[in-house]
DNA sequence: TTCGGCTTGTGAATTCGTTCACAAGCTGAA
DNA sequence: TTCAGCTTGTGAACGAATTCACAAGCCGAA
């Protein structure tokens, strides 16, 4: 098994991101190898779970022993694609999207938020920390010049589908979705959403199923 | 099936949940009956997927007809636990604190923020719309005396299972947390974690694996 | 009333993910 | 070197979620 031949598992691909955090705070307590049940304790999973995950990475552990922190770091880095930066753009510049755009550790795992679209004119020409505000008549020419990897979609949803269009039209093939619309695109473009809706109702659920 | 006899698997919770906003949609363009390959549609599933989802409720359809919009809005509602409202604490008055308290889709479904914490002594007193921002260490007399349900936790992760342990302590029993640390509390709270590190992640992976 | 066209609800089949259980292998001590 | 004590990697068993496929049922037209 190694990562040339079989995809992941979209489950396991979020808990080896979850795991990376993990080791990277292993290694800066100064701890040099970590087994299966340390990381599981911190995901609150198994360790059979986190072997399973592991092994499909390839064979790095150390029976007896456990997994070299620093190398499996390494091993995650690279499968998950984060040794390298990735170019960001970020659609909408209100408040979610100035959150998102200020939140250090995107930066420091090598996301960088290069474009920053809005289609409010007050807005356009003005500054998010370093970067100047387009305007969303821009939008293709700024993801061609900024070679952008990556879109984040944080406008109202009823214009979000719109301009997702155009921004795949470009050759984009990933998108991290903030606005509560479903959207649709083609098969070989990456999409997560994130809706705070959903968590919030879920938890609503949980909460009415404990009044009966 | 009924609401009262299972419980409803967490991935058709979630799917419910847009199921509504599809729902909601349609009322709004007057239209008063749906199939299930309409909501499917909507969603990017299949509609044996939704068929199957809305079996848990009970037998809401008309054979040939489809689903009535109006009562299956009413009857997502009720199972969701949106026909009552919901009082919410927001821990953490920073940028995403701040973006999630002016969310407005929050405060339409029914979730009222009507506590909010700091322990930035600059922040404590201040006003972030018509709430006061409170001290940490009134954390237990304000979820108390605002009768909390649900807590929101967006404070550094350094300090988000601190608060959190005192959270459910006070008889809290649902939280959602969007501190990037996993959050370890007892197996009877209700706990959702929206991570944007993890969504970013599996979008590089993504990514990643094209180049190959 | 009868028929044709739709659409639901649901067992059965399938696919996917998790957990179990244990042989294989490393380390350090004697 | 041998042995005891751990821990990995992984088939096999299990369980959960999705998809298939079709009988049952509703509606409107003739």
């Amino acid at each position: 098994m190694n990562e040339f031949t079989s995809r992941i598992p979209d489950a396991t691909v979020r808990r080896l991101s979850l795991y990376l955090r993990f080791l990277e705070d292993f290694g800066r307590l100064g701890v040099s190898s970590v087994a299966s049940s340390a990381l599981a304790e911190k995901g609150g999973t198994t360790a059979a779970q986190v072997r399973k995950d592991l092994s499909h990475l390839g064979s790095y552990g150390k029976r007896g022993l456990g997994y070299s922190v620093a190398e499996l770091t390494e091993v995650l880095r690279g499968v998950l694609g984060l040794d390298s930066t990735w170019r960001v753009a970020l659609l909408g510049a209100g408040r979610i999207g100035t959150a998102l755009f200020e939140y250090e550790p995107f930066r420091r795992r090598g996301f960088h938020i290069t474009t920053v679209i809005d289609n409010d004119p007050c807005k356009v020409g003005t500054r998010l920390g370093a970067i100047r505000i387009r305007s969303e008549h821009q939008l293709e020419a700024a993801l061609r010049e900024d070679r952008i990897d990556l879109v984040i979609v944080a406008v109202p949803a009823s214009v979000a589908q719109g301009l997702v269009d155009r921004v795949v039209a470009v050759g984009i093939k990933a998108v991290l979705n903030y606005a509560p619309v479903q959207l649709r695109l083609p098969a070989d473009v990456a999409l997560r959403n994130v809706s705070m809706l959903v968590e919030l109702e879920s938890l609503s659920y949980a909460l009415a199923r404990r009044r009966e």
